[in-house]
DNA sequence: CTCATGGACGTTATACTATAACGTTTGAGG
DNA sequence: CCTCAAACGTTATAGTATAACGTCCATGAG
């Protein structure tokens, strides 16, 4: 059982890294099933990838009016449509809002940490886990299609910066 | 490793003899507990329980409403607020409905395998899958406060009568 | 080159899910 | 009986998501 590299990223990380590079990402696997990635489609995305906490479709939309064009409902929902058919981003069922994957292209079973305290949200992608889940359904004749697990609670670090306290910040973005 | 009971119930089962378990058990956890069953909690735990399906909060406004009394959401809400607490029924996350706990009482670790065929919902508490995620979360230094584990797919009864067709309904009560 | 086509997007309206806020009733204990 | 808090009624509103229809535009067939 190796210990695998955390998947909560590090305080004073380079984000403009994770954005670019997930970028590349989208622009790969596009290019791959021949779809489009338009400005729309990409623009929402960067704001997905605003930072590690998942984001609620309307504080897109409120971004998206920002920018100064005009937006409603549909325009932000169609492309988080599009990036979940992809692959790219993930719907955390628990918030109703929504986080970039951190392993676009690569088939996986997806488990989220979520932190109750800075509403981080790490992606695990652990197959044992995964495989344990799918043996526990197996063994009542389940098929499963499509998974949900979300893990709520803190992260290391937010255990270590207030070791009794409340949170300061529920997570999701606003 | 065991094979367990299968979770799901079988075609012709006496629902009936469900639904007065639970509300038997409901009783008897209030009753331990101090809270109080009051006729309107009561009446939305039997709506809870009237199938195995995850039912929505307001189909089962819309039978509160059937039954001669006024009702409003806070109305139903307030009631599943107060189930919830007691551990009487659990929220599926995945489909914003609700669903009557199988074990209530028991300090138990949940997953549910939810059928998108017929609708039917299953309460696993597979201690063994419950304890892989929680090592899998504190190898990365996670402390898990609440989990959400929902899987999608078929059940048997449904992949035998329908080796591969599509889905009659969809499952959520309406 | 023209035009038919389909995908992407704009726009309006509406459905669905949930909670805030405040007033009234009720029931258990003093 | 009276008081107090919990439960409930009621109205309004917040938050999340989709239906339906029209426009624009890139593309490829003719």
């Amino acid at each position: 059982m190796a210990k695998r590299q955390n998947p909560f990223p590090r305080s004073g990380h380079d984000h403009d890294r994770c954005v670019s590079t997930a970028l590349a990402a989208a622009e790969e696997v596009c290019e791959r099933s021949g779809e489009r990635l338009t400005p729309l489609r990409r623009r929402v995305l960067e704001l997905v990838w605003g930072s590690h906490k998942p984001i609620g479709a309307y504080a897109m939309l409120d971004q998206l009016k920002g920018d100064g064009k005009s937006a409603a409902p549909p325009t932000v929902y169609r492309a988080l449509e599009f990036l979940l058919g992809c692959g790219l981003i993930h719907r955390i069922e628990s918030l109703n809002a929504y986080v970039g994957c951190s392993h676009p292209g690569e088939n996986h079973v997806t488990q989220f940490l979520i932190c109750k305290a800075c509403g981080t949200t790490a992606e695990l992608d652990d197959r044992r886990l995964g495989d344990a889940i799918g043996r526990s359904a197996a063994e009542h004749g389940f098929n499963i299609v499509s998974r949900v697990i979300e893990l709520s609670g803190t992260c290391s670090r937010c255990r270590a910066s207030q070791p009794r306290e409340g949170q300061s910040d529920k997570g999701v973005a606003v």
